[in-house]
DNA sequence: CTGATATATGCGCAGATGTGCATTAGTGCC
DNA sequence: GGCACTAATGCACATCTGCGCATATATCAG
């Protein structure tokens, strides 16, 4: 069990990028080449290459041949029904955030205060 | 949409640790303390204050006084469905590298060779 | 306030990660 | 073979992350 942990926490270090959550997406609508990706992230092309090849080692996407391209795929759909449940948890956490106070709702990467200051907030 | 994946990530980012993958699942079970969690970890108190910090400020977890003790809770118990979700795409990866059962289940981060050597393999 | 327990924070270091750049490798065409 | 096109790799660098350690904060008891 405690290998499971290791080995998930290195697909989710994978996933956990903006980057590649939008590969992920744009894949989602279909198989797609490394150059189109990298044209529709507005990255580089070793940069998307990159990615892919990162999110390849992880199992999350696939790569097949196509003369001189190379398009990646899901290897398997149900990382965006989880991604899309992650989502959804915290889009319901923004909400939360946003009823309790939403004199400001900014919260992209640092909180305005502590949510529950009952805690060491003080 | 692409601040989703920013604030996504952020949240991934913390979930995508073995260690915060164990605290999720010990929470799973039921509210617990720094300590007790730390213990069960077997990791430092100061070491576990971290990780739960994080993952408050990811919204994962809340927290909630008892005392000179602090219970920890998760915020919302689908990021577990999610987790799980996850779990399960890994699973069923590594069960088509017919690694899981029997044979030796490395590949932590080096694949033991490139499961589709069809495109730059050489 | 003093002491004890429980938790949170600051600091520094080793290791990992993302990116740009140049370069190499694979493929099709003539 | 040479050339154009597409993708993958190597390298260096700035940044981030996790950890151990010491220490600060918070709460309760007297």
């Amino acid at each position: 069990m405690d290998e499971i942990y290791s080995l998930q926490s290195e697909v989710m270090k994978i996933l956990a990028s903006p980057r590649r959550l939008e590969i992920l997406h744009l894949l989602a609508d279909g198989p797609r080449e490394v150059g189109r990706l990298a044209d529709d992230l507005g990255i580089s092309q070793p940069n998307a290459s990159q990615h892919l090849a990162a999110m390849r080692s992880a199992g999350v996407v696939e790569a097949e041949r196509d003369g001189r391209e190379v398009r990646y795929r899901l290897a398997d759909p149900e990382v965006l029904t989880a991604c899309d449940l992650m989502q959804q948890v915290l889009l319901r956490r923004l909400a939360r955030l946003g009823a309790l106070s939403h004199e400001r709702l900014a919260v992209p990467d640092g909180r305005p205060a502590a949510p529950d200051s009952a805690i060491g907030g003080g």
